[in-house]
DNA sequence: CAATATTTCAAACGTATGATTAAAACAAAC
DNA sequence: GTTTGTTTTAATCATACGTTTGAAATATTG
């Protein structure tokens, strides 16, 4: 095996992939685009990637294997934290948008729009993505849980649906976002984008918490 | 022009069409399988719309025009009731949810995850989505600033990207949602997630409202 | 340097696509 | 009942796709 040459025309084609999927979606996007763009073989693809599929399976892999990675470390370390009784909210969410957020940051707007694109898309890339979800999910789903011990679990689930979508927005219409806004907001800005976002979605998962016979 | 037969086979197509573009994705259907599933002539989508990327034009605009139309209409009836200084939120908000949210009525879950889908396709669909929807934005936008006066512009514009992701996760994900929650969501009850995402979207615009030197 | 494995390349494969055509079937109007 | 306009049909068009191939090139190893 061979490391620099494999690996250089492998990330080539993984680049150029990426910023294509995530321009015009997968299913419009040809090998042949893909090759051009990253100026190698059109073999290249199927010889380093078994197939299309694969490479779009790769793409997504790259970039959310280690958000996912990131996402469970911050966890660990809340968890690991000593709290009194329900876990903190705001630094639980923290942990699941930040890393995220992190990908808007140097990539020039490069990625984000293809994870948002992976919902719907069919067949194994979204298999793929709910397969590297799956931890993540179970693990933050029952630590919201125990951070909002009295919100009855089916306006939990509505909640933290209505949460991701936020996330799942940013990351696919952020580009969106930044023109309509004139400028005025930054996807870049992960800091603000953070606290933002963790202010908005903490807010509305604590929603009436007053009127239940909750902690307070 | 025939009424019945024409309009029999354009509803056929249109119906199809919707079905699989929601099912599977745009690109990845075929004007085959389109008209298979119809029942029709191949060349019939040809002769009724002028090529595939009208069709699924049609096939947005015959379920957005009248939900854009709906939500125009209550925020006419919202802002023809006597207000005292600024617009109620709620109602603002249940104006532009509610409408859409009606459409995963009836329909078994067949439209929603197109109009979710259209965000990522490129081209004239694209196009045609946000022009349908420019009206709404703006006097929805201005609505908005005039119910949350003290609340900055820019947390503003960021916040209602939230609030709009909230929705379009469950327009584009909501059959996901049932799936997680074992049943215990509801997307058919329209009432229960309407009072929810504007519950959840509420709280999120307002937060932190009472640190700002804001009326509270 | 020779032998071997890995990677690139141009060319071609079969298949499926969106679109078009001209004739047939059908309905409407007189 | 014939004419006129509309709709449906089957067949075909050129094109683009993902994938495969076998030979050339390149790198790795002994």
């Amino acid at each position: 095996m061979n490391q620099a040459t494999e690996s250089d025309t492998k990330t080539k084609i993984l680049d150029a992939a990426e910023r294509l999927f995530a321009g015009q979606g997968l299913g419009v996007t040809s090998l042949r685009q893909i090759t051009a763009e990253a100026g190698v073989n059109l073999a290249a693809v199927n010889y380093h990637f078994r197939s299309k599929e694969e490479l779009a399976g790769a793409v997504l892999e790259r970039r959310l294997r280690p958000v996912n990675q990131k996402r469970l470390e911050m966890l660990d370390a809340l968890e690991a934290q000593p709290h009194k009784g329900a876990l903190p909210l705001e630094p639980l969410l923290e942990a699941f948008f930040r890393p995220a957020l992190e990908l808007n940051r140097d990539r020039e707007h490069s990625f984000q729009p293809l994870i948002g694109r992976i919902y719907g898309e069919p067949g194994a890339v979204r298999k793929l993505f709910f397969e590297m979800m799956s931890e993540v999910s179970v693990r933050f789903s029952n630590a919201l849980v125990q951070a909002l011990p009295d919100l009855p679990r089916d306006e939990l689930v509505w909640r933290l649906h209505f949460a991701v979508g936020a996330l799942a927005h940013t990351m696919a219409a952020g580009e969106m976002l930044e023109k309509l806004s004139d400028g005025l907001c930054d996807l870049g800005d992960v800091e603000g984008a953070t606290r933002r976002i963790v202010e908005f979605t903490s807010a509305g998962l604590r929603a009436g918490e007053g009127k239940r016979g909750g902690v307070r």
